[in-house]
RNA sequence: GGCCCGAUCAUCUAGGGGUUAGGAUGUGGGAUUCUCAGUCCCAUCACCGGGGUUCGAAUCCCCGUCGGGCUGCCA
């Protein structure tokens, strides 16, 4: 059995961002790839900062992309899963407190009266001096007298450092060593007993019983604290695994105000999920087997490997990403494409009602080959959806201003009336057959019939679409075209 | 400032004492006698700099440079 159990404790901020999801995913893959757990807790602390709403996005996110956890807080409908909660950091508040003030009576920590006014002056003059600021650790051999004399003086917990060295074993980035004189005397407990950010993760992955901490490499130089404080507490110590970060396309860090910064923003812009997990777990993971770089969800789950990690940070590459959306957007199936797209279809004001499932789907498989993005597949379609009033200028001239405009308009409508059965097959014969008889070229009669039809230069294959448009609506469209160049040329 | 981490084509990366330094994206060109896209082929492009160690360094070590992080009564 299994005892690996991993968690991602983001703090919600309005939205799931970019890189939270690559911890989130690694974190996942790391458990579901060892048979073990995986938890989700809210580091909701900041209260100012936690909204239910951002809760709820950020819930949404995940979903999205597929990420579940075994144990969490309630979401939606969902109550609270798992034994070791409540799984929202706000509600842990008597927790920490309990296990700071223990700290406290063990020797471990110490009260502080030094006022936040002092320490800033004392981190000015500091500054002003040009030397690093260190707390001056005066509280920390107060004899009881003088605690007891502080009568009800408001005080913070100090964590008491001590001597020596840390060494944090990192599953990625190896040993790294840490002086214990790097670190000042940090504080535990708020004056009003909340707790500080290391003190409260350190006692909610000890009591969740954290096997394995996967995190940003953001925190790497908190890990000695972290060590520090599980031993003092007496929690057996987790693995830690510090992963870089993601970049920005201009290789800065992915700003929280940046578009995309918001993995939901990818999904308005037409992104399967399933792109944008392929797309996060390349970003700093490679599978053995070399040079492989399409994966699912399910594969990961199997061949993820955690000594694969990559050591230094990644650029997110919007070019890559929708060469990738491509690769996943064709091996979906068309019914699953044409359910993809239909939301996005009414969300455009394009009414669908009047087709049948089967012509949707179609109108889906014929876009399926060309379309980086969900969202390019309005302008593909949406011609079969409204009268043609207007022509693309550019292509106005290429093929409805020639010589021969109204000749090739006049073959179209000649051989698509002819037409006895109305498919992409019987079309295409009759075409390539005329060319053959005349010389005309293919290209000539397949462009002035697609810009008649649907007043664009490109577009679907034009026997495919002309099949899924009718013969009625077809013709219609191609004397109107005929009245047209007409009246230009 | 102090401490810590990182560095292979433009981008994501493989490799890791002796290789023609491999793949993918992008870009350029060609093919596919319907556009666009796709697909297929070809081309283009890299070991941050300097010192060591070694017969031999992109690979190991040191220094530097650059990038990032921590240094909060934020998380």
């Amino acid at each position: 059995m299994s005892t690996v159990r991993c968690r991602i404790a983001p703090s919600p901020s309005g939205f799931l961002h970019i890189g939270t999801a690559k911890m989130a995913l690694f974190n996942w893959l790391f458990a579901r790839s060892q048979g073990g757990t995986f938890v989700l807790r809210l580091e909701d602390t900041d209260a100012e900062r936690t909204e239910e709403e951002f809760v709820d996005a950020m819930c949404e996110g995940f979903k999205w992309l597929g990420i579940d956890w075994d144990e969490g807080p309630p979401f939606g409908d969902e109550p609270e899963k798992g034994a070791l909660g409540p799984y929202r950091q706000s509600q842990r508040r008597e927790l920490h407190h309990n296990e700071g003030m223990r700290l406290v009576a063990e020797g471990k920590a110490y009260r502080c009266f030094c006022t936040k006014e002092e320490l800033d002056a004392d981190r000015a003059l500091a500054d002003a001096e040009k030397r690093p600021f260190r707390y001056s650790r005066k509280c920390r051999d107060l004899t009881p007298e003088e605690i007891a004399a502080k009568g009800d003086t408001p005080f913070v917990v100090r964590f008491r450092v001590p001597e020596g060295e840390t060494v944090v074993d990192d599953l990625v980035q190896g040993p790294v060593k840490f002086n214990n004189k790097e670190f000042d005397d940090f504080i535990l407990l708020k004056p009003n007993g909340d707790p500080i950010f290391h003190l409260a993760v350190v006692v909610d992955d000890g009591l969740m019983q954290i096997s394995h901490v996967i995190r940003g490499d953001d925190h790497l130089t908190n890990a000695p604290r972290h060590i520090m404080l599980f031993n003092a507490l007496g929690y057996p110590l987790p693995q830690f695994a510090h992963l870089p970060m993601v970049l920005d396309d201009a290789g800065k860090k992915f700003s929280k105000r940046m578009h995309g910064a918001n993995v939901l923003d990818w999904r308005d812009e037409g992104y399967l999920p399933e792109t944008l997990i392929n797309y996060v777990v390349m970003l700093g993971w490679t599978s053995e087997e070399e040079g492989r770089e399409f994966f699912t969800l399910e594969e990961l789950k199997h061949l993820f490997n955690i000594n694969r990690l990559n050591k230094s940070a990644a650029r997110f590459d919007r070019k890559k990403l929708d060469w990738l959306n491509g690769q996943h957007i064709r091996m979906l199936t068309p019914e699953t494409l044409r359910d993809r797209v239909l939301p996005i279809l009414a969300a455009k004001g394009i009414d669908t009602s009047g087709k049948s499932v089967e012509w949707l789907t179609q109108m889906a498989a014929i876009c399926q080959e060309k379309i980086p993005t969900l969202n390019n597949i309005v302008d593909y379609v949406d011609f079969f959806f409204r009268d043609v009033d207007a022509y693309d200028m550019k292509a106005e001239n290429k093929y409805f201003r020639q010589p021969e405009s109204a000749a090739w308009l006049e073959a179209d409508i000649r051989m698509m009336t002819a037409a006895e059965d109305w498919t992409h097959d019987a079309l295409k014969a009759a075409f390539e057959k005329e060319v053959e008889v005349t010389g005309v070229k293919l290209g000539s009669l397949v462009n002035a019939a697609r810009l008649a039809l649907t007043g664009k230069p490109v577009g679907p294959g034009m026997f495919e679409l002309a099949e899924l448009m009718g013969k009625e609506t077809a013709l219609q469209r191609m004397n109107r075209a005929l009245e047209h160049v007409r009246s230009i040329t």
